[in-house]
Order: structure tokens, then sequence, then C-alpha cells
RNA sequence: UGGGGUGUAGCCAAGUCGGUAAGGCACAGGACUUUGACUCCUGUAUGCGUAGGUUCGAGCCCUGCCACCCCAG
């Protein structure tokens, strides 16, 4: 059981111990804060110790794993590369694939664990009929996070246990609160893990070193409208922050890395109604031989909306959404469902 | 130094027959959130270029002055 020292993954422990698992808990130390140019206190210490409590609680064995240097490539670095080159990563989906979960099977196996099961609001299921493994949404639709999980393999959707799967989100903090948890209103986690206080650009300065580079804000209509602060600063479709004052509200449009120019405009240029995903896993289908029909979902937090899926010669997916999408941005993840199955997912190029 | 126009918060800007300062942007705080964003809520001019006057009451009416813009040149 991966427990990061919150509730939900506390509360998932629990849940197993109680179906019968021979469980055993392992929280992974992903980075130090010295990784991240902040100060000398270990701010894992807090989620170790309070996972470690909740395992001596119910008597399984605990142990921690460092991570950190998987940490430090798949996540940060990859963080750090994305921004610079223009992009927008989601580093929770870099994380689960190549960290949380990548790293974890071979140790899991090592421990002699026949599953791993994590905190998230997902579900596992096997088709009889395709002989395939899905992965669903979790039963708390304002919880669910399968899209953060859609690059899981066959091979790993066989070996993994969400045990919150099917339940809700009040009822955990309920059921933590009656074990008498002592993490039961331990706030839920937000924001970037590596960044606290949601200031990403200065976490990648101190990383780098780096100072961006001011840069110029152009209107789409090609007026010169003043200087930004380094384009990593910005995304498509922000407004806030821009320090524009302008008849209508600004919002950003496209970045131009080469140029280190970041353009702007108004709302209504930010729709589009169609996307390349790249780097694409495949879920409940082995492969996309046709065009077929899914819901779309663009960005964590936004609803699937209906759209049409198809394959390119080059192995990535052409998306065709039946209305157009507001600030669809390369480097966020799209996932494709059917209903409350995970079809596949890739990243918006 | 002739004629015309404009001056309302950091920016854009509404303000009808004079009645007790819309809205947008920006900014700040909060909500939402295992990514960045978006969105939502709240806040921000004892004061309308300035000095007087009329009035129960003036951003809106009158007078002087100042500033800027345009056409004349």
């Amino acid at each position: 059981m991966a427990m990061s020292g919150g509730v939900d993954s506390s509360t998932a422990a629990l849940l197993l111990q109680e179906a019968g698992y021979d469980v055993v808990g392992v929280t992974l130390k992903m980075f130090e804060n010295k990784d991240i140019g902040a100060g000398e206190t270990d701010s894992s210490f807090f989620n170790v110790r309070d996972a470690k409590q909740v395992a001596e609680k119910m008597g399984f064995p605990h142990y921690v794993f460092d991570f950190c240097p998987y940490f430090r490539q798949f996540v940060i670095d990859r963080f750090i590369a994305e921004y610079e080159s223009g992009r927008t990563p989601n580093p929770c989906v870099d994380c689960n694939k190549n960290v949380k979960l990548g790293q974890l099977f071979p140790k899991a196996e090592e421990l002699g664990c026949d599953y791993i099961a994590t905190g998230h609001y997902a579900n596992v299921k096997f088709n009889k009929e395709t002989g395939r493994w899905l992965l669903l949404r979790g039963d708390d639709r304002q919880k669910d996070q399968s899209y953060m999980l859609y690059t899981l393999t066959q091979n790993q959707l066989a070996h993994i246990l969400f045990p919150l799967g099917h339940l809700r989100k009040t009822e955990i903090r309920v059921r933590a609160e009656a074990e008498g948890l002592a993490n039961a209103r331990k706030p839920d986690s937000q924001d970037i893990c590596f960044v606290p206080d949601g200031d990403y650009a200065r976490v990648i300065q101190n990383i780098t070193k780096r100072k961006p580079e001011p840069g110029r804000f152009i209107h789409l209509d090609g007026t010169v409208l003043g200087t930004h602060k380094g384009q990593l600063h910005y995304t498509i479709g922000q407004r806030k922050g821009l320090g524009i004052a302008y008849q209508y509200p600004l919002y950003v449009i496209k970045k131009d890395v080469e140029k280190n120019t970041v353009y702007l405009g108004p709302q209504e240029a930010l729709f589009s109604d169609t996307l390349i995903a790249e780097h694409c896993n495949l879920i409940s289908i082995p492969e996309l031989k046709e065009p077929v029909r899914v819901t779309a979902k663009p960005r964590y937090r936004a609803k699937d909306v209906p759209a049409v899926i198809e394959p390119l010669e080059d192995g990535n997916i052409k998306v065709t959404f039946d209305e157009p999408q507001r600030a669809l941005t390369p480097g966020q993840a799209v996932v494709f469902y059917q209903d409350d199955v995970v079809v596949g997912g890739g990243t918006i190029r």
C-alpha cells in the first residue's frame, strides 16, 4: 500500500486489511527540500511519521523508499524542460507513470507482494470478452483521478488495487474519524507537491539558477502591449498576472519560445476543435485502427466532451471535438473515455 | 494670444430632466483543485483638472484659471 501520510491512503490501507489482505505499507520519499532550493527542514518527515503511525496502529510493516533520484529525473527535470520549451506539463501524470507506480512495481515484487495499492479514486475491472484490464472512473465523480492514471499498462492494471474506488471522499473522512486516524482531518493535497507555494517559476529558477528572460507581450493584432517576465510564467488561456490593463480581459493565446514572445488576445481566440495527442497509451483497446467516438477530457478538472479520435500514420492520435474547446494546451494530458471506461490518453502536442 | 474638443480610481470608461460616483482591465484576499490555468466570491475614488458661484442638494448649471488634443497655420 502506497501511503502518502494523508487520510486517503491511510484509510485505504485500513480497508485493505479489513478485506483480508496482508498489507505492507510504504511511503515514497520524492524529494529533499534542497532539491527544490528550499530550506533545511525535510518536508517528508511529517508524511512518513503519519504513515508509520497508521501502520503501527494497524499492525503491519511499513517501509520508506527513497525515490528522490527517480523523482528528480522523471518529474522535476522533465517539468523544467517542458516549461523551458514553452509547454505546460502535468507533473502528476509523470509522477504516477514513472515514479509512484513505475518504480514501485519492481519494489513490490522484491517484497513478494502480489499487488500494489494506492489511494487513487479510480477503479479496475477485467473485461472477459476482450481479455483486457480496464481502468474506470472513481465512483466519486468529484474526486475521480482516472485522468492521472491513463498511462497504466495492462500488466500494471492486473496488479493494482484502488481500495477507494467505490467510495466517496466524505465517507473516507467519516471512516478515518471513526477509526481515530490522526490524519482524519488533514487537508487534501493540492498544488504541485514540490512547489508548495504555487510559485513554480521561482522553483525552476532556484534549481536551474537561470533567470527567465523578459520578452514581449504582443496582441494578436500586432500591437506590442508590454513586457513579460519570461515565457515560462505563462500558460495558454491564462488571464491573471499579465499586468496589462485593457478594455477587455486579455488571455495568453500562444507562445513563441524562439522569439520569447507571448501573444495575447480575447477569450474567443482560445477555442479550437482539434488537437494531436502524442505518446499515447491505450487501455480498453489494443490499438486504434479507425475513428472511434469517445468523450475526451483535455485537462484535469474539465468535463469530458464528445469527440472522435482517429489514428495517424506516426502513431499519434488526432482528436476532433464536436464543439470547439477552450485553451487546448500543449503538454497537458488528454484522456479518452467511453462512459466510465478509460479508452486511453496522450499528451497534447 | 483664432476656432473646436477633452479633463471621472493605476489604465479604459458610463454618468439621462442637477439628487447623493455603473462597468471592464489591473491589483489584493478568499473559494475551487493531487498539474499549470480557467471560473466564482469579496475588496479597492468622502470624490469626479483646479478655484469660486448658483442651489435644500452639482461630476452634471455659471465664471475664472490650468493641462492636453485637433483644426487653423
